[in-house]
DNA sequence: AAAACATATTGACAGACATCAATGTGAGGG
DNA sequence: CCCTCACATTGATGTCTGTCAATATGTTTT
């Protein structure tokens, strides 16, 4: 069972801010509350707050409040998804390189198609 | 040595986009030129050759002429890159699930902060 | 109860970008 | 040579979204 594009998509895009990334690379080492992620960025409070909603609405990141602070750590699931999507790709890719060596005969391939 | 989001950022902004999602999909199997990949796509010519040039630039598909025809086929190095980076966050996120059952200390380490 | 603190929500705005039509470029075929 | 085909480039447009200031909500402290 592969992962298709329309499952990945909105994954991907939940990760593609620099921020964001920066916010999961944070979270890393071990959960933070969102006081600590936000001395690590350029943000105002806000912005992070919105940003950990698109991530928590991604499946990248759980949340849960004790007291006044609420606390992050990164979630398995979506990433587990996403990787196997990544993985699947390089293996495509890495055995692309393998078959160079055939060029000689490329145009077969594609001209046949026409 | 491990990724920096600065540095998978740009890489994964390329592929955070449904329609090159599918592209890279399409190029999984094998080599396909850009009318082929056109066939699959609900996009007109002028929008998939941007896509491609993004692909290109960011170093997830390599291209090369063959008479009138450009073909294109997956390119496994910065899709190492980003794979690296993703297996670091899984690996990160599934220890995170299993020093759930530390709840109990958690409030210790962040008001300690404070 | 009031004040201080941590985070969420709302509304506004500017920049980024996916898309298209139109046009340009370059290679093959008649 | 002219025409067709495959692809690239340009310019315009509408949508999306990252960001902020301002405000709201909820919790702890005094």
């Amino acid at each position: 069972m592969n992962q298709t594009p329309s499952e990945i998509y909105p994954i991907l895009k939940a990760m593609a801010d620099e921020n964001r990334l920066r916010i999961l690379s944070l979270l890393s080492p071990g959960q933070l509350c969102a006081c600590q992620i936000l001395e690590n960025l350029q943000i105002r409070q806000s912005t992070l707050s919105h940003h950990m909603q698109v991530l928590g609405q991604a499946g990248l990141v759980e949340s849960w409040s004790v007291g006044k602070w609420t606390h992050y750590r990164l979630s398995p699931q979506n990433m587990r998804v996403v990787n196997n999507f990544m993985q699947g790709l390089l293996a495509a890719a890495a055995n692309q390189q393998a078959i160079q060596a055939d060029c000689a005969c490329e145009r077969q391939g594609a001209e046949a198609k026409r």
